[in-house]
RNA sequence: GUGGGUGUAGUUCAGUGGUUAGAGCGCCAGAUUGUGGCUCUGGAAGUCGUGGGUUCAACUCCCAUCACCCACC
């Protein structure tokens, strides 16, 4: 029998850019709604490092992801489904979004051993071994009771040949099969990854099978594993027209400012990203104008916030030379601040994203990003190999 | 005053006759895209206390001297 009180999820696409493929949308799941496009701050295990929950809630994060690998191996499912699931757990009453373990059968590579039934890791805690599979991960993850889900995927690498991008895709989409047929959970939503490597014609078809089984909402995943931009953005156009257009598409893993704008260009409506809080904790700020190294001595003495007209927490009451001193001095509250300020950024990049895409500007807007936002430096990842 | 010890990178120290003297920390810079990251990579920096001497060759051995430390008068 249903438990007629779990709202189901459901998307609801409010409005399409008419000079561009921009969408904006909401989300509606069991914790509430979500407006699109979103970017949700990475929480790998039950927590956005460095922040609370209330902090998150202030900065006006609407979702935040977790793991299904980390939250596995420590503390485990079982616990946290005692302690009322990742929500009560973590008291965040907002939308969860868990990854599956995909990805980190990718990056641990070396210490796993991949077969047609899972995955045979050796954990990285302890050398000790395990094993995840479809079922396995859509089983930790319902335990763990997120509102939305995603299918165990094989991701490939970059750089990859076509016969291992179209194993890796194979396999993904028949483990989305055996991750829908394993999955029970109500109101909780389940997402596909379209996988593909970068070959245009295998992410078009990855789509198109993605579609047919119908989910509530596909990730992209396997781009922005170390290939010039220009080449994720080639993937995007050629899956984007294969992918339907009443269900949220969410490139996993991206990105930077510009990434996150040129996936909204192309019709992406959610995104997710450890970058904003990563360089935070070394030092490294997002602004308008593009990356500011405040860990470096030119800000010394710099009495000026982080980002002029900002209203984050770090910039209404620190300069650049505290957060600074912060920082150089090993400081945890310095990498909070870093963090505060960069999750912030984020969040009203996208809200201006949302109102220019309302207003059928989105073009004008993302014109406007580039000519303030400094390209120069790392941010330019791979374009001098296009 | 006597005896002993120590003086080498900003700092704490390795280096005891043989190429352009090393390390940790600090400093400076770079990296970071579904987090194995308070992480990783690179760089700058020393007339080896000073002055003599021995030697083909001295941070290294000898003498003097200065500074600091310890012990004893």
């Amino acid at each position: 029998m249903r438990e007629a009180s779990v709202p189901a999820f459901r998307f609801e696409l409010t409005h399409q850019c008419a000079a561009s493929g921009a969408r904006a949308g909401v989300l509606h799941t069991p914790h509430g709604a979500v407006e699109t496009p979103v970017y949700m701050p990475v929480g790998t295990q039950a927590v956005v490092k460095a922040m609370t929950s209330r902090e998150m809630k202030e900065i006006g994060a609407q979702i935040v992801l977790a793991n299904t690998y980390h939250l596995h191996l420590r503390p485990g499912a079982d616990l946290i489904r005692k302690a009322g699931g990742l929500h009560g757990f973590m008291a965040w009453d907002r939308p969860i979004l868990t990854d599956s373990g995909g990805f980190q059968v990718f990056s641990l590579a070396g210490l796993r051993k991949i077969t047609e039934e899972g995955v045979r890791f050796r954990n990285h805690l302890d050398g000790s071994q395990m094993d995840m599979g479809p079922e396995e991960s859509v089983r930790i993850q319902e335990m763990l009771g997120a509102d939305i889900i995603m299918a165990f995927d094989v991701c490939s690498a970059w750089p990859c040949d076509e016969t291992t991008a179209r194993d890796a895709m194979e396999r993904t989409h028949r483990w989305a099969m055996r991750c829908k047929a394993a999955h029970q959970r109500n109101g909780q939503a389940l997402f596909g990854i379209v996988q593909g490597g970068f070959s245009e014609t295998l992410r078009a078809q990855s789509a198109r099978a993605l579609r047919e089984m119908d989910f509530p909402g596909y990730g992209i995943g396997g781009l922005s594993v170390g290939e010039p931009k220009g080449v994720m953005y080639r993937m995007l156009d050629a899956l984007m027209p294969e992918m339907p257009a009443a269900k949220p598409r969410y490139l996993m893993g991206v990105g930077t400012p510009d990434c996150l704008l040129e996936g909204i260009l192309r019709g992406v409506d959610m995104f997710d990203c450890v970058l904003a809080t990563r360089i935070a904790r070394n030092g490294t700020v997002l602004t308008g104008e593009g990356r500011l190294v405040v860990r470096n001595a030119r800000y010394k003495e710099d009495l000026r916030p982080l980002e002029e007209g900002c209203d984050c927490e770090a910039c209404q009451h620190y300069s650049r030379a505290y957060i600074r001193h912060l920082i150089k001095a090993g400081e945890i509250t310095g990498a909070r601040l870093c963090s505060i300020h960069n999750l912030r950024y984020l969040e009203r990049l996208m809200q201006g994203a949302r109102q220019a895409i309302l207003k059928d500007r989105f073009p004008a807007f993302r014109e406007a990003f580039y000519d303030r936002f400094d390209m120069r430096g790392a941010f330019n990842r791979g374009e001098e190999m296009e």
